[in-house]
DNA sequence: CTGAAAGCGCTTACAG
DNA sequence: CTGAAAGCGCTTACAG
């Protein structure tokens, strides 16, 4: 590797020193106008790159942050081509690199495996200081919560929270995302409603059900018990799903994957989508592009969201202290063709 | 932020200087076994974490590397649900970011900007000296190759060559791949055959269009010139497909997610797939897999490719003069339901 | 407006 | 086996 430009080289080229080479490049006090131009267009013409490394030693931070997903949720080792909807977790991760990018900060990607989900083994990322902070993305075990608030580092936490810890988070409002998707179906004659996930696998898929469960509340209508249909097993798996005896007129399922998997199987029994029945999904994911019909859904405003974090993030960096609580983003419905639009009778 | 333990703290404890401490914690020559275990111990109970900045410092290396993706093949900005099949790059970036943790190192996502690329502006990542190396991920601009290769930095190319650099670089291997594909139609004695893709958008498609080509040849079967069908115009986007007027019997699409809108349009003109008329594609993607029928199709070796590129990127690293050339990774057909089996006649 | 000195937390080469 | 000294390339606080 040829060897750098340091700012004693331009130092020595200026005939002054490498303070003022310092203060000239980072735009501080105490330099004069021409003199910083003339610095600046030296550096510029040395090929004079900023060693960022020494620029952390002296200040203390690294300008990364460590973006924790859980293994479970990307499309690697184990979990490879076990088709969770990874894509959303990335497309938050693609977001988050950029948006830090706009700060000045690199997104460093750390993938949990579930071993060190399970034995508390906090990131490499970590034990070597080679970041400011952390965003974790998506549902992690208790115990590792705990472990990482222990680090006192700023951590945010995107689209995941727990209620048994004062943390900072951000979600999309899944509560009232599913509330406004089941009011639709309602606007549109439904009565017979089922709800399809699994309620007790992560809390992203009990609010959208307590969503879901309010509107049917606010309308006086009955959930009998086997309208809840459970879709996957605790390690989120999908299983088979085991319908209600009594056909519902619709179904709210906790997202696209799961909605789509409904309606080929309502197909295959004889039944038209949304003719006979409809399906309503959650993410607007690739997923109710694919699915014949394309399904009605609502989407997450996941540029709020990032937004949102690296908004806090940075003021946790700034001052430790700083709290937000829990955010949740507002989605939208994306009205497509998996609901049969009917007046009430 | 809590007071960080040092070197110099783990020293002061045991009496003795913070040399030793680096040589016990780096496992190093010249410390007795015992007190190095002590140490060990010691720095642990202490909480200690190595200071990676500081490190760096001294040899001058980072353990970071930057992962560059061009923001066409992400799903963000103006690329956002453009439905580009993103996943594969993701999925790649995933493998590269678990890999090079394996070897200590983490992976930092750039993802370069149109106008970055145009203009070839390097990485912030590089002007900050923030890596080591890169990696880059799918095609990217010639004129910016040119200007990535002036850094002298170790860097390796991923799922992209070209001709014109002496780079070294990791592909799938696509002439292989179609070439394979495409005798298994013609086995099923299929001999109008079209090929659905832009020859001139990316190398890729090119060499599986060659593949193809070859297949052809050694068969001795004739390409009519409107059998090659273009799929998408220079920056990417998917344009209007032109039927041929003689509708062949197989198409041999570039990528799954072109397969699957080829076997809709079919669908939609009346043709059965693949009763009337077969088509495979390429990449195992979920356009493979959700496709009714699914796609026959070739699958990329995704885990020995990223081998593959750490590996080479790790002798790099080592010694900048370490030159591999173009490496290409065969991959796999998967035989699906889009094509029919049938006995030469 | 400019710079000498100290220091961030390590590692390396050398002396004992 | 152990450690004093120098130094990596910056920034900060202070003196002029």
């Amino acid at each position: 590797m040829k060897q750098n430009v340091t700012m004693q080289d331009i130092a020595d080229r200026f005939g002054v020193s490498k303070v003022t080479i310092s203060k000239a490049l980072n735009d501080k006090e105490g330099v004069s106008n021409e003199l910083k131009n003339k610095i600046i267009l030296g550096a510029e013409e040395m090929g004079y790159r900023m060693n960022a490394i020494a620029q952390s030693l002296k200040t203390n931070s690294t300008f990364n942050i460590g973006v924790i997903v859980p293994e479970q949720f990307t499309n690697t080792g184990k979990y490879k081509n076990s088709n969770e909807n990874v894509s959303f977790y990335m497309d938050l991760y693609q977001e988050v690199s950029k948006a830090l990018y706009e700060e000045n900060y690199s997104a460093i990607l750390h993938i949990l495996s579930t071993e060190d989900e399970e034995e508390s083994i906090l990131p490499k990322l970590y034990r070597d200081n080679k970041v400011d902070g952390f965003i974790v993305l998506g549902q992690v075990a208790h115990s590792y919560v705990e472990k990482l608030q222990d680090t006192e580092f700023p951590i945010v936490y995107l689209d995941f929270y727990d209620e048994y810890l004062d943390r900072d988070s951000i979600t999309s409002d899944n509560f009232a995302g599913c509330y406004m998707i089941t009011n639709y179906l309602i606007h549109n004659a439904h009565r017979d409603i089922a709800f399809v996930g699994n309620l007790f696998s992560t809390s992203s898929i009990q609010d959208r059900f307590l969503g879901y469960y309010k509107s049917l509340l606010e309308h006086k209508i009955q959930l009998p018990e086997d309208y809840i249909i459970s879709d996957r097993d605790e390690k989120g798996r999908y299983i088979e799903l085991v319908y209600p005896k009594k056909m519902p007129t619709a179904f709210v399922c906790n997202c696209d994957q799961v909605a789509n998997i409904v309606i080929r199987e309502l197909q295959q029994k004889g039944y038209c989508v949304p003719e006979d029945i409809s399906v309503v999904g959650f993410d607007n994911s690739i997923y109710s592009a694919m699915s014949i019909p394309t399904i009605t859904t609502v989407e997450v405003d996941m540029t709020a969201m990032v937004c949102e974090v690296v908004r806090l993030l940075l003021k946790k960096l700034e001052n430790i202290e700083y709290k937000s609580g829990k955010i949740a983003i507002k989605g939208k419905l994306v009205i497509k063709d998996s609901v049969a639009e009917k007046k009430k009778s």
